[in-house]
DNA sequence: ACACACAAACCGACCAGTTGGTATGTTGCG
DNA sequence: CGCAACATACCAACTGGTCGGTTTGTGTGT
């Protein structure tokens, strides 16, 4: 219900907004208070510290954004691979609007919580590699079916994905553009389709040697 | 140079560090003049804020990293495309340590700065995009020898690049483990080699390697 | 229906410690 | 001297957090 937000409700989508605009440490109580439209008492009704709201803050994020991306639309392609595919031109379709609004709470929040806060960098842990969880089945499926790297695994991959979309936002916020962003997801996407687009036969990689050249390591 | 150390040299030092750590906005100018050994009167007498030392210290991280850089052996391959893999294996080299060891000043800074200084993120973009420039030209070349899809310029890759990087420092992070951002710079090794061992296209003759360097940087 | 008890939700004034920044020196050297 | 390079003491504003109090909701006995 829209009607009946609670405070904590309120200061949880403030948090959102707020810390991803000014970062964690930089947003004040206040801050959060003020956006939310609630006095301090609630905010320690609900919260025992900042710190606290942090970690909430990532718990929500995850909820939030699990949400969009269960119901999105390239779970219902057939093959594997294009359901991988269908994620990543679907995170880019996310970049659209102001830097703060498609950019990630919770790889703003793990940069300074990492020293700060335990508890807040677990939190945004759990929501980045959780997240990336939600890849490794179609990732494996689509290995299932095309040989690729044999070092390749499909969590290091999904992972991966996470890697460049976090480094596509902290371009994005350097030189305040989106279309920086953009160009990386373009190469994400192309690497993937690079991976998969060897022959599909079950050969047990004979001629895959790792790409190293015999006559480099020269001299300097 | 390191006997006359003067004040302002020791604050910026101690921004690397500091800064690194905790973050920006989580740094206090009695933290960097603390681990300076400089007094609170020091710090004021070169810079004029602390957005001053933050600009200042994205400025020396620009110069202590490209002379770092300038010198790397990776330089003196002959083929370009070498010369742009030797650059990913010194990233991935560099890879050691604790995290706030190896990790990017400006990428850190940047997020907090978007908001709270354009002074600070103009200068956090310039140390990115001004690093990312010193690819362009060895992708550019190793592109002249090799076809790749019309749509990668070297630029871009020059800035995904940096991206995959920035991403795989967070998740570093985050998990609190470097293996992870391994795993990213190896994918993009493995990107840009699949790139440039593409099928040479409709000129098979113009892959032959090494005939013509239209330039050179040579650089012992 | 009503009065009452009780707890959760919420308010806003207040506090002690910290923050960036300043004013006023003191030193050392050409 | 005169000036740059520092140091010390200090301040006004702000910070996270506390505390007593008020409102609102809910169950209960009558």
């Amino acid at each position: 219900m829209a009607t009946s937000q609670t405070a904590r409700d309120k200061l949880l989508n403030a948090a959102l907004a707020v810390i991803r605009e000014k970062g964690f440490s930089a947003t004040t109580v206040d801050d959060l208070c003020a956006r939310a439209g609630v006095s301090k008492g609630a905010f320690f009704h609900y919260f025992s510290s900042k710190e606290a709201v942090g970690v909430a803050a990532a718990e929500h994020w995850s909820a939030v954004t699990g949400a969009l991306f269960a119901q999105a639309a390239y779970h219902a392609h057939e093959r594997p691979l294009d359901r991988v595919l269908g994620y990543i031109r679907f995170r880019r379709e996310l970049l659209r609007g102001t830097v703060p609004e498609f950019t990630c709470l919770v790889g703003t929040m793990v940069q300074e919580a990492y020293d700060l806060s335990p508890a807040i960098r677990d939190a945004c842990a759990a929501s980045i590699f959780g997240h990336a969880d939600t890849l490794v089945a179609d990732i494996a499926a689509a290995m299932a079916q095309c040989r690729v790297p044999p070092t390749v695994t499909a969590e290091s991959l999904a992972t991966h994905t996470q890697a460049v979309l976090q480094g596509a936002f902290i371009l994005a916020k350097a030189r305040d553009d989106v279309a920086v962003a953009i160009d990386s997801v373009d190469h994400l996407e192309r690497y993937v389709a690079l991976l998969f687009s060897q022959a599909p036969g079950p050969h047990p990689s004979a001629r895959d040697g790792h790409n190293h050249h015999p006559e480099d390591e020269g001299q300097p």
